[in-house]
DNA sequence: TAATATAGGCACTTTAAAGTACCTATAGAA
DNA sequence: TTCTATAGGTACTTTAAAGTGCCTATATTA
């Protein structure tokens, strides 16, 4: 692995949980472990490449677990490691700050949050 | 402004403060008041325009306030807005996340973190 | 007098992130 | 026997993010 140079250490959080989906993936997983297709009925807007993508960055870099049944159909669970619980801290403070902001533009979430999440 | 739906809140605080420079100048900034040149030499690859880009983003979403000071050659500053500093603790957190892990990835930080920082 | 520092604007190009479409395998149910 | 659900893989295309180059104004300094 090449030595990268960070000018500010933010930067190399920013490329474990920078990007459209990951910090939605490690969210959702902050609610416990989850199947892969359980996570795409989370995330209706994610494609299959993007999610099984995303997944595969966020376990090489030790922040998910993927648990591999073997059966057929395949079955494959998603849980956030222990260095990945270090997170949840940060994931958690990220999900709340949007409540309130989503709150502050727009006045009345209901508006702007899907109803199948309103009851988060 | 038009009302987008979002599946889960955080998307929100990622429109805000998502990209490859935000967190980066929000983090200088938890640091305390800001010239555009001192943010520059902050960080010394980001060009000119993403950064003045980028700040007028976070002060269009109230999260910065910008200060033009009426001389020249102009001198214009940038800090964290009252609303803005409902971010810091998050802003912290990356930080300290993205130190430990650096550590945890490379074992020596000198190696990876630009002498400039290393002070910090 | 000419160079410098400052904080940008704007048109254009490049690159990386994300998305689309189509493919695999197989147990069990209809 | 055909269909469905599951968890992917792969090649290609599109879009959005980021970067490049060149432009402005003016007080101060060398």
């Amino acid at each position: 692995m090449q030595k990268k140079k960070y000018n500010i250490s933010v930067e190399a959080t920013l490329e474990v949980i920078g990007g459209k989906w990951k910090c939605v993936i490690l969210c959702h997983l902050t609610h416990g472990k989850k199947r892969t297709s359980e996570l795409k009925r989370l995330m209706p807007s994610i494609t299959q490449k993007m999610l099984t993508q995303q997944l595969r960055e966020l376990e090489e870099d030790g922040v998910i677990n993927r648990i591999v049944y073997n059966q057929v159909p395949p079955k494959v669970e998603y849980e956030l490691s222990e260095y990945g619980k270090s997170l949840e801290g940060i994931l958690n403070a990220l999900c709340n700050w949007g409540d309130t902001h989503i709150t502050r533009v727009y006045g009345d979430k209901s508006e702007v949050l899907e109803k199948s999440i309103l009851n988060n």
